[in-house]
DNA sequence: TCCTTATGTACAA
DNA sequence: TGTACCTAAGGAC
């Protein structure tokens, strides 16, 4: 479930079960050659940016992880079982273990090369030193789809799919809206409210972004929780009844992605 | 058992 | 714009 609220997730649990401790650092699967450098070493700081995790072992040795579509991470206390061929990263100590499988990147970088990945990544809602300002000015100036710039890590860090098609369905907001007619005013809400979506995907590991009045309590349907986890206005709602006006929800490929979306309460 | 699908990104043409 | 890559679950046969 990979956006950037399961990211800083995972850099808060990584941790909680591992820092300031000794360290076993091993790569089943063979695919992280550098595993055998860091085996030992006291794990020493975590930090998500987007959807990027970095784990620093003795200060200046980074781990870099991006799940890409399909990393999956579980943890589990110890003593760790015998290790399935896909773990690419196993962490284990006296108390805990965990297990990292199918990740687009595991290496191990420099201070540097963490660096130039910060770089050319925008503003994350979740990170206290994010400024919405930088992602406006390149909304505001680009014929994109707001839709597109939502997904793009350099406009905006740590949106995914779910929290792109949710944001916009919460603010109204048609997605092929190019981005230089979004107001500041608009930017504004829509930015605090990823701020607080995200922030609460965090607390919950999953993502719910159906507002107290429309949950199926509040308008007599039947409680659901969707595939990916949490309640949700559109995202793989395809074909079904809209929440708040009962009409069609419409998915399209944009940019090789699903896109959702209400046609009647997100208007042009 | 095979096929499809997925909350992502990078690179080639 | 298309394709490659990493994995696992679910559904069709």
């Amino acid at each position: 479930m990979p956006e950037g609220h399961t990211i800083h997730r995972l850099a808060q649990d990584y941790a909680a079960a591992f820092r300031g401790t000794r360290t076993q650092v091993s790569s089943p699967q063979g695919r992280f050659t550098a595993a055998a450098l860091l085996d030992g070493a006291e794990l020493t700081r975590t930090e998500a940016h987007g959807k990027h995790l970095f784990l620093a072992f003795r200060e200046t040795d980074w781990i870099h992880i991006h799940l890409g579509l399909f990393g999956k991470v579980t943890f589990g206390a110890a003593p760790a079982p015998p290790p399935t061929d896909t773990v690419r990263l196993r962490l284990a100590n006296p108390t805990a273990y965990v297990d990292l499988r199918g990740p687009t990147t595991c290496a191990l970088i420099t201070p540097a090369e963490k660096q130039a990945i910060h770089d050319r990544l925008g503003p994350d809602p979740l990170r206290d030193d994010a400024d919405p300002e930088a992602a406006y000015r390149r909304i505001s100036r680009s014929r994109t789809t707001i839709a597109a710039l939502l997904m793009d890590q350099k406009v905006i860090a740590g949106v995914g799919n779910v929290y792109r098609a949710e944001v916009l369905f919460r603010h109204r907001v048609d997605p092929y809206r190019a981005g230089n007619t979004v107001t500041p005013a608009e930017w504004a809400a829509i930015w605090q409210d990823l701020v607080d979506l995200m922030r609460e995907g965090v607390r919950n590991n999953r993502i719910d972004t159906v507002r107290p009045e429309h949950t199926p309590e509040a308008m007599g349907r039947p409680p659901r929780v969707d595939d990916h986890g949490g309640e949700v206005y559109v995202y793989r709602r395809a074909d079904l009844p809209c929440h708040v006006c009962a009409g069609e929800i419409r998915t399209a490929d944009l940019a090789a992605r699903n896109l959702f979306w209400c046609p009647t309460c997100q208007t042009p």
